[in-house]
RNA sequence: UCCUCGGUAGCUCAGCUGGUUAGAGCACCUGACUGUUAAUCAGGGGGUCGCUGGUUCAAGUCCAGCCCGGGGAGCCA
């Protein structure tokens, strides 16, 4: 809604609700007022959503009227029209008495139609049920010349270029339906179990999280030779890339929370699994420790997944269908096994392997690979595993996802839990935190997290260790100085998780406009 | 940021070892079509071959620099 109009209409209910206290009506009235949607015009009661006629038996034989935008325009005869409801198109039938020569040459790609007419059973062979349409008004016009999506296969990269168009293609539209029943899942799946949705803040002062380059927000024309005193919040403030250090805070009050957000990084990364803004889902929980944390992310993953096959199936089926013929492309060695579904049900039906560093590390050395020497990056305890590593152990040695938790204290964060002997992921070879990594196929890494150390004097140690000022984070440790508790959480990312379900290749492809190194068009 | 591949019509791409007026499919325009499914058929318009410079009788094709994009790597979610 245009902001003018909606000020509009606040202004006049406000009026309202003034003259009607004025002539003394008790505040229910004023209130059932303000909840009935008086000021908007409703739609007429024939309106129906192109799911709802494709789905619902009922409606054969009835008079409906749908609107939408045209896919394609066949033999001057059939609109394949589209609403965003579903991936399926409506198929509706035009009568050349009725509709005449001038509107139906404006009946092109793209052009919003209203369509009014019987739901009658199809005598073509594609779909059930099309309208037999009684009338068709042409909402928007679209110039078919300019437009630049045609009823073809197009390249994703020119679709990336086409951003603001993009949606009312088919993959998409799939896309970011389903984008949105895994975010609402989320919000369910948590409120069902007792976390409170928590608002870490976009703009923080701490640099100390170590997850990375920062965004530098000011409000200054020019910060060069300015004091950061004279800034707006008086010091050095940037955008957030991590809201796991304010979670924690609330963990320790509220018991479980978890944020979901938007994150940034201004790291100079151009990977198909990279963005510089990327939404974030960080869960932290009281009394947990690793073994909750992993239970945690393990059932998260499989309740989104069930969800997503429950809610979606006609866009997963659509989506499939397209990397099916992307895989025809590619030659046989390099096609996998399964398709999207059954790749989304074996995920499902399957406990995710858990190891730890160690064994990872073993697996790695005893691989074939290893011995034929095809990894390029050497194999030994205490480095970071290379993303062929990851690869190997969760695409060539489980073919599932993989946890791994146990990792060398030195290539960590700070603030994660040093193991004692009696600890998951302890080792002889050297100090090792109670780290996991929730690794998918294709994907890689799609949740990282921690039992967080909550010994104040081994925490001291270890930003001591690792460079990280303790003054700036004092607030921090004071949830360590009064009544500490053993505690873990984890951070998932959005879109890697929307990639997975959806079988996007590269994540500018899961978010509705991209902010990368160089791009931030629209 | 590094490695690698690419940039030819609105889109997807062909154009061999340099050699006449740079091609195809789709899209678009005109016409045909009352059961099509990315409809089909006939005809038509449409190009500074990413940019700049160089080699050559001759450059889309070879060389150099720059710009942009894909894939891989690092950083991570």
């Amino acid at each position: 809604m245009d902001v003018r109009f909606r000020s509009i209409v606040l202004r006049s209910f406000a009026a309202e609700c003034k003259e009607s206290s004025e002539k003394g009506e008790k505040g229910e009235n004023v209130l059932a007022h303000a909840f009935s949607p008086l000021s908007l015009p409703s739609p007429p009661a024939t309106m129906h959503s192109i799911r709802s006629v494709l789905d619902d038996t009922t409606l054969t034989g009835t008079t409906v009227t749908v609107a939408g935008w045209v896919r394609t325009f066949r033999n001057d005869r059939f609109i394949a029209l589209n609403d965003g409801s579903t991936v399926r198109n409506l198929q509706c039938v035009i009568d050349q008495e009725q509709v005449d020569e001038a509107t139906r040459a404006r009946l092109t790609t793209s052009a919003a139609v209203r369509c009014t007419g019987t739901i009658v059973e199809s005598k073509g062979g594609g779909q059930r049920v099309e309208m037999q349409v009684s009338e068709v008004v042409v909402l928007g016009d679209s110039d078919g010349e300019k437009y630049p999506i045609q009823p073809k296969k197009h390249s994703l990269e020119f679709l990336r270029e086409n951003a603001h168009l993009r949606f009312r293609t088919s993959t998409f539209s799939a896309v970011f339906r389903i984008r949105h029943q895994v975010s609402f899942g989320i919000h369910a799946y948590f409120d069902q179990h007792g976390y409170n949705y928590f608002h870490s803040p976009i703009i923080t002062a701490s640099d100390a999280e170590g997850a990375g380059e920062m965004f530098r927000v000011t409000a200054l024309a020019d910060t060069k030779g300015t004091d950061p005193a004279e800034d707006f919040f008086g010091r050095v403030t940037n955008l957030t890339v991590s809201g796991q250090l304010e979670a924690e805070l609330a963990a320790t009050a509220l018991g479980k929370v978890y944020t979901f957000g938007p994150t940034f990084r201004a790291e100079n990364s151009n990977t198909a699994r990279h963005l510089a803004e990327f939404w974030m889902i960080e869960p932290e929980a009281a009394f947990m420790d690793i073994q909750g944390n992993m239970d945690l992310a393990e059932d998260l993953c499989k309740h989104l997944i069930a969800r997503v096959l429950e809610k979606s199936m006609d866009d997963l089926q659509f989506l499939d269908g397209r990397l099916a013929d992307e895989e025809k492309q590619k030659p046989q060695q390099q096609r996998s096994e399964m398709g999207l579904i059954d790749r989304l049900k074996f995920v499902l039906e399957n406990p995710f392997e858990r190891i730890t560093y160690d064994q990872a590390i073993d697996i790695l050395l005893r691989s074939k690979p290893y011995q034929k020497k095809q990894f390029q990056f050497p194999v030994e305890w205490g480095i970071d595993l290379q993303s062929e590593h990851e690869r190997y152990l969760v695409e060539k040695h489980f073919n599932k996802p993989v946890i791994v938790t146990g990792y060398p204290a030195q290539i960590k964060a700070f603030y994660m839990r040093t193991n004692g002997p009696d600890d998951l992921g302890y080792s002889d070879k050297g100090p090792t935190v109670a780290a996991m990594d929730v690794l998918f196929p294709g994907i890689g890494e799609i949740i990282g997290g921690s039992q967080r150390e909550e010994r104040l004097d081994m925490l001291e140690a270890r930003m001591a260790e690792m460079g990280v000022p303790t003054e700036q984070l004092w607030w921090y440790l004071d949830t360590r100085r009064f009544g500490t508790v053993p505690h873990a959480g984890f951070g998932l990312g959005l879109e890697r998780f929307v990639q997975f379900v959806t079988g996007m290749g590269n994540i500018r492809d899961v978010i509705p406009f991209p902010r990368t190194p160089g791009n931030a068009e629209f």
